[in-house]
DNA sequence: CCACAGGACGGCT
DNA sequence: AGCCGTCCTGTG
C-alpha cells in the first residue's frame, strides 16, 4: 500500500543536488530520475515533473505538511541565494553551480549516528554502514514490493552486542555510537531540549557525547536542528577555503571564526554550495 | 603488497 | 594550549 501526494510549482529545488550534496545518507536515485529514500517512518519516492512538480509517493498517509518541512520547503531559498552571490565571486559559482539544493530537517538522533559515523570516513562507506545498522536493527517496511529498514531509535541500540555492531562495519566508531544510543535512551543527553538551545549551548552538550568533535556537532545543528550559523568544516571545505581565501596559514578556529563573520546567519548554507562545489569539482586536490 | 582517504581522541610537549 | 600518532576499512 502507498499513499500520493503532489507538491505543486516548486522552485528552488534541485534533487540530485539537495540529496547528494553530502548532507544526508538514505536517498539513492533510480534510473528514471527519482530518488527514493528513507525518512523517519516512512519510505519515499519523489520525481520531479517538467513543470516543477512533485510527485510523492509514500508508505504512510497524510505525509504531505511532514514533507515539505523536511525539505524546507518553507524558507526562502531565493533571498538566500541572492545575498550569497554577492558575497564574491567564488560563491557565486559555488551557488550557481549547487541550484536547488536544499537544507533538509533531518531527524536529531539519526543524524547524530550517522555523522558520528562519518568521522575518518567516506560518503559511499558511510551510506554502506548506516545501512547495515538499519538492517540490523531497525523495523523493516514493505513499500512497492521492496523491504526497507527505517533507522533504529536510541533504545534499539543500547543494548546491542559488540560483535554484532563490528559486523555493520563501525570500526573504532562502534562504540561510540552504543554509548551515544545509551546516554539518549537514559535521557542523559536530551535531544529536543538541545535543539531549543543557540548554537554555542548546544554544540558544548553535542560534543559531551565520545566521538563527537566539532565538525560533527555542527552538522547534527545544521541537518537536523536548522541552525545556519555554523560552519561545518571536513577536509574538502578546508581546501576550499585555503584555496579561495587565505591559503595554508589560518587554523580551523580562524577559518571557522571568519566564516561566521563573513556569512553570519547564512554560514551554514554558504558551506553546503562550498562543499558540493569543492567535492564535485576535486578542488585543492 | 602498500599508500591513501577521512575526524576525534588522547598522550605528549 | 597546541601538535600529531592512532583508530578501521575500502579503493587504487
Amino acid at each position: 500500500m502507498h499513499y500520493n501526494f503532489t507538491i505543486e510549482k516548486i522552485e528552488n529545488f534541485n534533487l540530485t543536488h539537495t540529496f547528494e550534496c553530502g548532507q544526508c545518507f538514505r536517498w539513492k536515485p533510480n534510473l528514471d530520475g527519482s530518488y527514493t529514500g528513507i525518512v523517519g517512518e516512512g519510505i519515499y519516492n519523489i520525481r520531479m515533473l517538467e513543470d516543477s512538480d512533485l510527485i510523492i509517493e509514500s508508505s504512510i498517509p497524510d505525509s504531505k505538511e511532514f514533507f515539505e518541512k523536511y525539505i524546507d520547503n518553507l524558507t526562502d531559498y531565493s533571498t538566500i541565494k541572492q545575498l550569497l552571490l554577492k558575497s564574491d565571486k567564488s560563491m557565486e559559482k559555488a551557488v550557481e553551480y549547487g541550484y536547488g539544493m536544499r537544507i533538509l530537517k533531518q531527524e536529531p538522533w539519526e543524524t547524530l549516528a550517522s555523522f558520528i559515523i562519518s568521522a575518518n570516513n567516506n560518503i559511499p562507506r558511510i551510506m554502506k554502514t548506516v545501512e547495515n545498522i538499519a538492517r540490523a536493527y531497525g523495523k523493516q517496511i514493505e513499500f512497492k514490493g521492496k523491504a526497507y529498514n527505517l533507522f533504529p531509535k536510541p533504545e534499539e541500540l543500547a543494548d546491542a552486542r559488540d560483535e554484532d555492531l563490528k559486523c555493520c562495519g563501525l570500526g573504532f566508531r562502534g562504540k561510540y555510537i552504543k554509548r551515544a544510543a545509551q546516554m539518549i535512551s537514559s535521557g542523559e543527553i536530551d535531544l529536543e531540549k538541545i535543539g531549543n538551545m543557540d548554537s554555542t549551548s548546544a554544540r558544548s552538550e553535542l560534543t559531551k557525547i565520545q566521538g563527537v568533535g566539532p565538525k560533527v556537532a555542527d552538522c547534527v545543528l545544521l541537518y537536523s536542528y536548522a541552525k545556519a550559523d555554523v560552519f561545518p568544516i571536513d577536509v574538502w571545505i578546508k581546501r576550499i577555503v585555503e584555496t579561495i581565501y587565505f591559503g595554508k596559514e589560518k587554523k580551523l578556529h580562524e577559518m571557522q571564526e571568519f566564516a561566521r563573520n563573513k556569512y553570519g546567519e547564512l554560514a551554514g548554507f554558504a558551506q553546503q554550495y562550498l562543499f558540493y562545489y569543492a567535492r564535485e569539482n576535486k578542488i585543492g586536490c
